[in-house]
DNA sequence: TATCTATTTCGATGGCCGTCTATACGGAAG
DNA sequence: CTTCCGTATAGACGGCCATCGAAATAGATA
């Protein structure tokens, strides 16, 4: 059982569970506009990353200050594009004292590599 | 040896083939930019849908009429989109007669999996 | 309570993007 | 050569988004 911290959207996961692999399955329009959402989240540079640094940390944990620390960017910019990601079911979030940490959803990440994996041409 | 349509840009499965998966290391500037414009192209409904039409038929070919009718957009529209996803290398064309062919590069999105697959977690 | 720090939210701005209509192009067939 | 069909390009319009500075919130400390 998971718990899912507020803000963050459970359905998206849903979509990508039942969504097939695109070499398999045309999408309906429901699933491709689920499943746009989130490439579409990846398709920002600074998001992506943001995504690459939590999700290549050893722990897995990041506090804000460290991924503000990587940006030439307003911090306020940096806290947006982790709200998207957040959204998006990418990450989750916890605060424990003055700061916040960010953690990577591997599960999302994955149903997006199964979407895309093209079978070997034999 | 492969041979490459105009407008089509090479680079970006270079720059795909030299970025680490997210999951290993980050991403710099310059690997993020290319692969978020890729990500990108992925982050619009019709595009996804497009691809995975693409992608999922048999023989590997689409014809432009095929796609447009599976839409409620006009023809350019369709078009518009067909150029984005062959810049970004997601697809290929050639005409034939009177009729465009669009075609899957296998190895974009094999690439793009490949950066989002994330070890199973033990 | 007062205050300091870390983070988020708010409001505004400039630029990019998806869509359209109209037009141009490429090739096949009269 | 002209006409027709399929597709691509050009230009315009409206909406969304990345970014910023300023203000609000959350929590710790005193």
């Amino acid at each position: 059982m998971a718990v899912y911290t507020e803000g963050q959207s459970m359905e998206l996961l849903e979509i990508l569970e039942c969504s097939p692999p695109l070499a398999r399955e045309p999408l309906d329009a429901e699933q491709a506009a689920g499943v746009a959402r989130v490439f579409k989240a990846l398709g920002d540079p600074v998001r992506l990353r943001i995504v690459s640094i939590v999700a290549s940390r050893a722990g897995g944990e990041v506090c804000v200050c460290d991924i503000t620390g990587a940006f030439e960017l307003s911090q306020p910019t940096i806290s947006h594009h982790l709200k998207v990601l957040k959204e998006v079911g990418l990450l989750t979030s916890e605060r424990r004292a003055s700061w916040v940490y960010y953690r990577l959803v591997p599960e999302t990440l994955g149903e997006l590599s199964a979407l895309l994996d093209v079978p070997a041409t034999v």
